[in-house]
DNA sequence: GTGGTCTAGACCACC
DNA sequence: GTGGTCTAGACCACG
């Protein structure tokens, strides 16, 4: 898996270093109890501080996307969700950033069908190499 | 319109008070051509200081959303989009947000319509008013 | 002589006004001893203050390219440069002007040759009603 | 580089903060990818304030004349023109203030060619350097 | 009256 | 260490 950071953006790079693993996660690049470069690697690899990725990985840890497992390092955790349908703190956070985004979409003139059609365009870049759970990730 | 601020939040006040604007904007509350509060009047109802909230109508003025009139203060501005369609950059940043958007909701457990389903939720709250001058767009 | 003014504009309004005026009298449109419209009438026209039209004027006198007869109200009035060049003011102001305009041209990739034609250009417009010396206007 | 300021002028301290560091990448004094002095530098420096100085990073930034790295402070970034011309936006303004300074210029008795050649005198300020990143420029 | 600018001093997030 | 944010209070240019 490939991992681009923008030095200079306005975004934080632990904070990008964490949408990138969230993104490979999704895609399935990244699969269930896969473990992830130390940090050690990840930041020599990319240029970074050593803080920096352990701050990312400390993130994506307390939001429930990896574990660390002593022997193995931090490791790919897949929610284990038993038709509990998804968090609410996750569906609160959602609503408010599509709630932004739309109203940034309708005053720079999208319509209705434009905006759901980027949404859906999106969501279907997460659906390629699995059916519905990702299960039987190769 | 009523603005809202978490003063103890992560996100910045200005930020905030920016985002709530273009909100405020996108459904219609706030028509194009009105006036918005002025600084000082803005600055001492929310109880934060005056550069705060001119640091945030700064913002939206950069971003085309506004413009200060010299004798009205500052005043909501949309955009005469002549049929041009939307421009590229708001394009670009809108796909990168849904991009992360769509990754975490696969990863909670989203089915593709779930999602698509919250996307156009979220975008219809801003089509509900069509009087004066969002009348044309419907 | 038509009067373009950018109400939303970042320049002052007084000073858009100057500078129309200016441009005006360089191209000969505004004759030396022609009359300017009153500050009533040219407020009126314009939608603006009082106020803003008569500082336009002051700013104006102050450079010496109007003056305020007492019964004709304000009329332009050239300098009668007596073989004496330009004045060292106004030269010092060039200078800078020109200075920066090269820097953000320069860093912009201009090559020499363009940004000179851009400036005999510009020049040119001001030189096609007249000889040499706007003497024999009208 | 040396940065002088007018601090009693009316030009804002900030632009004329951020017309000084344009002219001196465009000399090549700063060079392309070097880092500029920090905020807190250059406001004990200049006896400015932090804010002030930060103003005119912010400036330069959006305006694309510089970067801010993260661990670096605020860089020199010079736009890659792969040939592509200058920028529609900046031309604009180039011709709008070289038409009003032609206007000026006229009045005060320039000929074309002394206009033309206090042009070109100052962006030839600016072609002296041809070390380092300023050298295939030609 | 308006927004824009500036100060002195503080705190915070990031690296 | 860096830049970014915020405060309280001030002054100024503009209209």
């Amino acid at each position: 898996m490939i991992i681009k950071i923008d030095i200079s953006g306005e975004i934080p790079i632990y904070v990008q270093l964490r949408n990138e693993i969230v993104k490979g996660i999704g895609k399935g690049e990244l699969a269930d109890g896969e473990a992830l470069p130390t940090v050690r690697q990840l930041s020599a690899e990319l240029g970074v501080n050593t803080m920096t990725v352990s701050k990312a990985y400390q993130c994506l840890k307390a939001e429930g996307f990896i574990e660390t497992d002593r022997r193995r390092g931090a490791v790919v955790r897949l929610p284990d969700r038993g038709g509990a349908g998804a968090d609410s703190e996750f569906c609160g956070k959602l609503e408010n950033e599509l709630d932004l985004l739309s109203a940034e979409a309708k005053i720079k003139g999208f319509q209705k069908e434009d905006f759901v059609r980027m949404c859906s365009a999106a969501f279907e870049k997460y659906c390629l190499r699995t059916e519905d759970t990702m299960a039987q990730e190769g």
